[in-house]
RNA sequence: GCUGGCGUGGCUCAACGGUAGAGCAGCUGACUUGUAAUCAGCAGGUUGUAGGUUCGAUUCCUAUCGCCAGCUCCA
């Protein structure tokens, strides 16, 4: 797991302080803007302004220089306490920092930060003395966005312009090259140029999987099998569609409505699945359930739609139909610790067989939920209760949990640095009230049992753009699409090089032919470029020989392998799924 | 959904008021090749879609669809 980066305090008050300069810069230029708030940012800050005439990236060289003029200047942050009426006469005009100053609670005192005597904000600060300690900070504008005032989407669209800021050119410029590092491997280029998956206009976030997709999908599905079946879960499949009636039962028509797909047979409305509970709730109470069956885990590999906002929507990261690997487990009260366990470990495997850090987080009851307080509370503490015995590290997500239950999500770290949350493990009481679950106990009366909701990768698509994105389409060879081209050097070759592959298919290795009358180098470079872990040259030596070539995608080189060997290699590297 | 930007052959891009041009990929031919692009030729586009302005629109305007960045939301 990881830590949380420390807390640069330093930069943070130069970041802040650029904002502010941003800020003079921006109303120098635009006088009738008005100021609404500009924090310090991970990689540097922003500033939103209420501003008619729309900002272009044209602009941005102007408003650094205007930037670096107030620098120069060497101006001096002021700070002065004034009293909340003074305050509010002097932003009279501006009325989000009056709704800031308002919503202020009634001890604190407020501060204001001149930049010079004509430029004066509303702030907590701190900041830098003088605007000289900023002459060495390297800063770039790069972007105005809309943003709503408040985060709100009910309120009115700000625009936010975006700097990147360092303490050195150099940590600037390699912020930069990264941010291009990370777009060369974005899983929508990637996606095309290795033939993975496709997105048509006909389908806005139904992604196709083409044929070498398809291989990397069915291995993730045929993994995730194993493991399951090794931790005692049962495989279930249920249906697409099911009737308004259940998911009002189960409480989606009432939460989760404006999401869900609808569609009418004969008279009656039918809902697309949004989530696969209800299916698999139906599936337990097909039959009467003693206490010796729990806990009882079942698995369903379940095709969900979910109608995202189209600007939501992003390659394989963000779609509208996904698969996801859930399960739910049916358990007794006493029960609910060591399940909450055997789904941590098992995430917990998995994320490293890929290399991933991750970090976890505790999400509380949100606004629109159902259940008693009591529920809740219960349900709350069990998690925390199982975490804490773990001695996992979490931070606490409020109001971010399920309507129908907190839960644990699992948050990888991808290429570009964004966060992705993929596994979450959801305790839940209200589903199995509502469908009146039952078990007989020990005692012979009937019981409630509790339910956890859980994923592993999350979603297959998801999983798979994060897995593109990190290993930058260089899939480890338990999961390449393609894990071994042949490259005969001339026309003679071509029956040796058969042989050689018809060898490593009945290895069952996933391996092609590039007999196309092409220059050795030429077909490297493609292979190269496709990613393909290992290709085989073979021309006469080889052929006279009875041996290989070989080369990998670090430019391993080896001549003169014996071909069982080279096929014994494969299959263990294969085996231990190294990455 | 909102704000802004962008849609040109399979891909990457050019032309920006005078009826589209290149490289790669594809096809054909020659070369039979030794570790990241052999040479030549051919073919491929009613410039996302629908309207409008204009003698004339890829270029300007409107609408619509899609894509991208961010906001909101989220597996």
């Amino acid at each position: 797991m990881e830590k949380k980066k420390e807390f640069d305090e330093k930069l943070h008050i130069m970041r802040h302080s650029l904002a502010h300069v941003l800020a003079k810069a921006l109303v120098d230029i635009y006088p009738e803007t008005k100021l609404t708030i500009g924090p310090a940012i991970d990689d540097g800050f922003y500033y939103d302004i209420d501003l008619n005439t729309p900002i272009s990236p044209d602009d941005f060289k102007k408003i650094e220089n205007k930037m670096d003029e107030i620098i120069r200047k060497g101006e001096e942050f002021k700070r002065v306490v004034v009293s909340k009426q003074d305050a509010l006469k002097l932003f009279k005009d501006n009325q989000y920092k009056e709704e800031l100053i308002n919503d202020l609670p009634e001890n604190e005192e407020i501060s204001l930060y001149y930049l010079g005597d004509d430029f004066v904000d509303l702030c907590r600060g701190p900041h830098v003395e003088n605007c000289r300690s900023l002459q060495n900070a390297a800063f770039k504008i790069h972007a105005v966005n809309g943003a709503y005032w408040r985060g709100n989407e009910k309120n009115k669209m700000l625009q936010r312009v975006y700097a990147y800021a360092f303490k050195t050119k150099k940590e600037l410029s390699d912020h930069i090259s990264m941010l291009e590092e990370a777009k060369k491997r974005d899983n929508r280029k990637l996606g095309k140029d290795l033939e993975l998956f496709m997105i048509s206009p006909e389908g806005p976030g139904f992604p196709f999987y083409l044929p070498n997709g398809m291989i990397v999908k069915n291995i993730l599905i045929d993994y995730w099998r194993e493991i399951h079946k090794k931790a005692g879960y049962k495989e279930i499949s249920t249906p697409i569609m099911l009737s308004q009636h259940l998911w009002e039962t189960s409480g989606h028509w009432d939460h989760y409505k404006n999401n869900m797909y609808t569609t009418k047979i004969d008279d009656s409305l039918f809902a697309v699945k949004p989530m696969n509970c209800p299916g698999g709730i139906l599936v337990y109470k097909n039959s009467p359930h003693s206490y010796r069956d729990l806990p009882l885990r079942i698995g369903e590999l379940g095709i969900v739609h979910r109608h995202e906002k189209s600007g939501e929507l992003g390659g394989l990261l963000r779609v509208r139909c996904f698969t996801q690997d859930d399960a739910h487990i049916f358990m007794t009260p006493n029960q609910i610790k060591d399940e909450i366990k055997g789904v941590i470990a098992l995430i917990d495997k998995v994320y490293k067989l890929f290399g991933f850090t991750y970090h976890v987080e505790l999400s509380t009851r949100p606004e629109n939920s159902m259940g008693s307080d009591e529920d809740w509370d219960l349900a709350t503490h069990g998690l925390k209760n199982a975490l804490d015995d773990l001695n996992v590290d979490y931070v606490i997500n409020e109001g971010d949990g399920a309507f129908y239950g907190p839960k644990i999500d699992f948050h990888l770290n991808d290429a570009i640095g964004r966060t992705w949350q993929c596994g979450t493990i959801q305790l839940d009481f209200q589903l199995p009230q509502r469908f009146d679950l039952d078990y007989v106990g020990e005692d012979g009366m009937k019981h409630r049992p509790i339910m956890i909701h859980r994923v592993i990768y999350g979603s297959i698509e998801r999983f798979m753009g994060i897995l593109i994105e990190h290993f930058a389409g260089a899939f480890p060879l338990w999961l390449a699409p393609e894990q071994v081209r042949v490259l005969p050097i001339t026309d003679r070759n071509l029956d040796y090089c058969n042989s050689v592959v018809k060898t490593l298919q009945e290895a069952n290795i996933r391996v092609s032919i590039d007999d196309r009358n092409e220059k050795i180098g030429y077909k490297i470079r493609e292979a190269h470029n496709k990613k393909i872990p290992y290709i085989i040259i073979i021309g006469d030596d080889e052929q006279n020989n009875n041996t290989i070539s070989i080369r990998g995608r670090g430019n391993e080189n080896q001549s003169g392998l014996i071909l069982n060997k080279f096929v014994e290699r494969l299959l263990e590297e294969i085996e231990s799924k190294k990455i």
